[in-house]
RNA sequence: GCCUUAGUAGCUCAGCCUGGCAGAGCGAAGGUUUCGUAAACCUUAGGCCGUGGGUUCAAAUCCCAUCUAAGGCUCCA
């Protein structure tokens, strides 16, 4: 039995004629097509049966797995070998396949066998989207090969990562205390409704049910932050000034931090060609994920993280041991990844996201230890100073190879003292993929979901899988290990968690705010009358040559109305100013944080927003000052 | 991909069950008001009721198909 698979765009297919007796009869002789999908050419050949039948369903579920494809068409095609068997057999055999493929895929369909037709189709350009089999009647597995694709031996791979796909199965669950001890995830006792409960339920627990939009998708909206754009691919959002302003704030701040601690930054291309050598393996880690263009006789792809392009650039460096270890860091604006169209939700779950990543190249593993370490820190540092505590908004999750826990108990302990809560396990029997060790740091939001942020990997197979070198002590080449860094997780899901946790404030009756460095209007003025906007303008001036970003509801509004919309935009001072504060040279100001009045001198306000801003990111306002000249972006 | 829900004015939505002139609030435009800490007042303009078909004297409303989106499931290296 052989067959050759292709994941597709669509087929297109039209019985023309019938050729032997026994084929399929009630065929209508219309075109049918059918869009991505898997479309899988079969010819039984003599000494087939049930147990051939059996083994190659099996494979080509394998294969649907590894490509993330769900829905199949069988395709009888004689032309495949020159040893059929028997049409009776085969078309019995046939319909046997069908059956089983029906037991066990969710989408199948079947061409009429022993028909003449008409095809068209469209093989995706990836590297696994084309691959033949064959079967002998022993039901032995043959030979595979991607028989069209310039990748020779690329099935080999292929067939250890799906072997490694069970191993994925064999995973247990644990909790690891402060005190270092490692207690099966049944016998811990975990508090009641915490969010290290919820984000333990998220994780190990199937049944994630919620009927409530999530709380931040409104927020988004509303402090017009972000919005779906429908003329976009579902995933692709469209930032609004403040929303920009916002990103902006974080990826200068998360950059600044990342090159203090040692990243060198590069820029690398969003695109790569699906058919460079390189990127076989690449695939074979992230298959059928991508956004694909077709660009003259190029198949290109969007890439879904920067280590690729990092990675091919670190090939190039002449590196020695001195230089060691190597910081590269690049914030991806974008990253994209083709999650399908169910999955995605708001900001916390996109199709294109922009995403800080620094690798560490290590020398060996004591460095690789050592430099995780540190990065740790960062990433506690980075996720404090963005707003969130890690006592109560983050939970950890670490994922290890068993070997390596045995091997490196105090490393792993040590994380956990760090971080100073409790941490759940994934420890798996083997290694797969490509990594000994994994962290997160989760936010668990209103609904339960939880959504990594910064996360660090150590990773001790590409090195060699991309050819990257350095030179050792004795001259000899060696491959390094390398860590794989997030400080916070993509912006866009920072954003995502601080308004979730702004909805989490308002729950409790608070006061719901954004951190004030992030605020587009940080200062707004309201002139009692007309009379005192230009006084207004001096003042706005004043905060503005101190990086305090202010503006002026110049409208004809009346004060209590102008005052609410302040209050809506949640701008943290609100100042009015009428004859009182200019006579006297005070400022009536209303705060946000407290909720109430006070009165103070100018340079005193400045002083006080200046030291809570602190060393943050500054960027002028993004949007006119006086507020009647700004178009209406969000009611 | 599957399940559920929703598409009506720029936005948020009512009307649909039980068919009979297309509605409200916010926002916008014009005007009056110059106001002291969470919504001043008046006037006006805004519509292919997602799209296609069907039933009916008559469809936003009932039926069928279809598109789009959201939420959930699955997935999440």
């Amino acid at each position: 039995m052989r067959i050759l698979q292709f994941h597709s765009d669509y087929i297109e297919y039209t019985p023309i004629k019938k050729e032997i007796l026994k084929a399929d009869d009630n065929v209508e002789k219309t075109q049918t097509r059918l869009e991505d999908l898997v479309v899988a050419f079969i010819c039984i050949e003599e000494n087939d049966d049930e147990k051939t039948i059996q083994s190659a369903i099996l494979e080509i579920k394998k294969y649907l797995d590894i490509i993330n494809e769900s829905s199949l068409l069988l395709y009888p095609y004689s032309h495949l070998s020159s040893n059929l068997a028997k049409p009776d057999v085969a078309i019995n055999l046939f319909n046997k396949l069908e059956e089983l493929a029906k037991e066990k895929l969710i989408k199948v369909s079947k061409a009429p066998f022993g028909w003449t037709k008409s095809f068209a189709i469209k093989v995706k350009g990836h590297p696994l989207a084309e691959n033949f089999k064959v079967f002998d009647n022993k039901n032995q597995y043959l030979k595979s090969e991607n028989s069209l694709s310039q990748v020779k031996s690329h099935n080999i791979t292929h067939e250890s990562s799906a072997l490694s796909l069970e191993e994925t199965q064999k995973s247990s669950w644990y909790v690891l205390t402060l005190e270092g001890n490692l207690v099966p995830l049944d016998s811990f006792k975990i508090s009641k409704n915490g969010s290290f409960e919820k984000f333990v339920n998220y994780e190990t627990q199937k049944n994630r049910k919620v009927d409530e939009q999530p709380p931040h998708v409104k927020l988004m909206k509303k402090l017009a932050i972000a919005d779906y754009e429908p003329a976009s691919d579902a995933g692709n959002m469209r930032f609004y000034p403040k929303g920009r302003l916002m990103k902006s704030l974080i990826e200068q701040y998360v950059t600044r931090k990342v090159m203090e601690y040692g990243g060198i930054e590069v820029e690398t291309p969003i695109m790569y060609d699906s058919h460079h050598p390189s990127m076989a393996s690449y695939f074979n880690r992230f298959p059928a994920r991508q956004y694909s263009i077709r660009s003259d006789n190029k198949e290109l792809f969007l890439r879904f993280a920067a280590c690729f392009g990092q990675f091919l650039m670190a090939k190039d460096f002449q590196i020695s041991y001195k230089n060691m270890p190597l910081k590269l860091y690049e914030l991806t604006r974008y990253s994209f990844r083709r999650e399908k169209s169910g999955e995605l939700v708001g900001l916390r779950r996109l199709r294109a996201f922009s995403m800080p990543d620094c690798h560490a190249f290590c020398s060996d593993m004591d460095q690789a230890k050592t430099e995780f370490l540190q990065r740790f820190d960062l990433s506690i540092d980075v996720l404090t100073e963005l707003g969130f505590s890690i006592t109560d908004d983050i939970e950890m999750a670490i994922r290890f190879t068993e070997d390596f826990y045995d091997k490196n108990k105090d490393f792993i302990n040590k994380l956990v003292s760090k971080f100073n809560k409790p941490v759940l396990v994934e420890m798996w029997k083997e290694k797969f993929f490509y990594f000994v060790l994994k962290w997160e740091f989760n936010f668990v939001d209103n609904l339960g979901k939880a959504a990594a942020l910064s996360t660090d990997q150590i990773d001790v197979e590409n090195g060699k899988r991309y050819c990257i070198e350095f030179v050792t002590e004795n001259g000899i080449k060696n491959n390094p290990i390398i860590l794989h860094n997030s400080p916070s997780g993509a912006i866009e899901r920072v954003i995502y968690a601080l308004l979730e946790k702004s909805a989490k404030i308002s729950k409790s009756g608070g006061h719901p705010s954004i951190p004030l460095w992030l605020t587009h209007s940080q200062v707004r003025i309201i002139p009692v009358k007309d009379e005192f906007l230009s006084y207004c303008m001096d003042l706005a001036k004043k905060f503005q040559s101190n990086h305090i970003r202010t503006d002026i509801d110049d409208r004809t509004e009346s004060v209590g109305k102008r005052i609410r919309d302040a209050e809506i935009e949640w701008t943290p001072y609100i100042l009015v100013v009428g004859e009182k504060e200019i006579s006297q040279n005070y400022l009536n100001v209303r705060t946000r944080e407290q909720g109430k009045q006070f009165q103070i001198i100018l340079d005193d306000l400045i002083e006080e927003i200046k030291q809570k801003i602190g060393d943050k990111p500054y960027l002028p306002l993004n949007l006119p000052y006086l507020i009647s000249k700004r178009p209406l972006i969000m009611v």
